[in-house]
DNA sequence: ACCCCGATCGTA
DNA sequence: ACGATCGGGGTT
């Protein structure tokens, strides 16, 4: 029986938590599916980084606790999701960009804003606490797929930085 | 108050 | 390669 991911597990290093998550289950609602691809955001020294400039209203959630969702509106009509990492008040978080999505009917959701799209996923959705919420969490699982680690996408500062994980095919 | 541009995606 | 679409955040 696979149990919930805990506070521990994301409350470590980003680049430890990203491509760990890869394999293990991310459950919305009555969906629920298999990560396929992430991304770590990591603090004030990265450029890409919601936090690279400081605590403001929208990018909060990143400097508290881990285990927590951060989900942030983009391009007008997009919505993210991430989880929050790392030690509370050092802002880092990983970018689910990629679900397999096993219930309710097998389909793949790659890129991160078709993901919240399809689930449905908006602003109602920030800082909900991934260890108590039976609404969204993820659960482990015994997978530890093999991955390879990219540049991330769609970034403009930062690229030299292969922080992007996705399972290989 | 204003302006630029972004952790995207679908189409050309 | 590019346009759609609009909120956030830095700047005036």
């Amino acid at each position: 029986m696979a149990e919930r991911l805990s506070r521990d597990f994301f409350n470590r290093s980003t680049l430890l938590v990203a491509p760990e998550l890869l394999g293990k289950i991310m459950v919305f609602g009555s969906m629920a599916g298999v990560i396929t691809e992430t991304e770590a955001y990591i603090g004030q020294n990265d450029p890409a980084c919601h936090a690279a400039r400081g605590k403001t209203p929208r990018n909060a959630v990143m400097f508290g606790p881990a285990g927590f969702s951060y989900v942030y509106f983009i391009y007008g009509m997009y919505y993210c999701l991430n989880f929050v990492t790392e030690d509370e008040g050092f802002p880092g978080a990983v970018l689910i960009r990629g679900l397999m999505l096993i219930e309710p009917s097998p389909l793949h959701l790659n890129g991160p804003g078709k993901l919240c799209r399809h689930l449905r996923i908006t602003r109602d959705h920030n800082a909900i606490d991934l260890i108590e919420s039976n609404l969204l969490y993820v659960k482990d699982s015994p997978l530890a797929p093999p991955y390879e680690a990219t540049p991330r996408i769609g970034i403009s500062r930062g690229q030299e930085k292969l922080w992007r994980f996705m399972v290989k095919k």
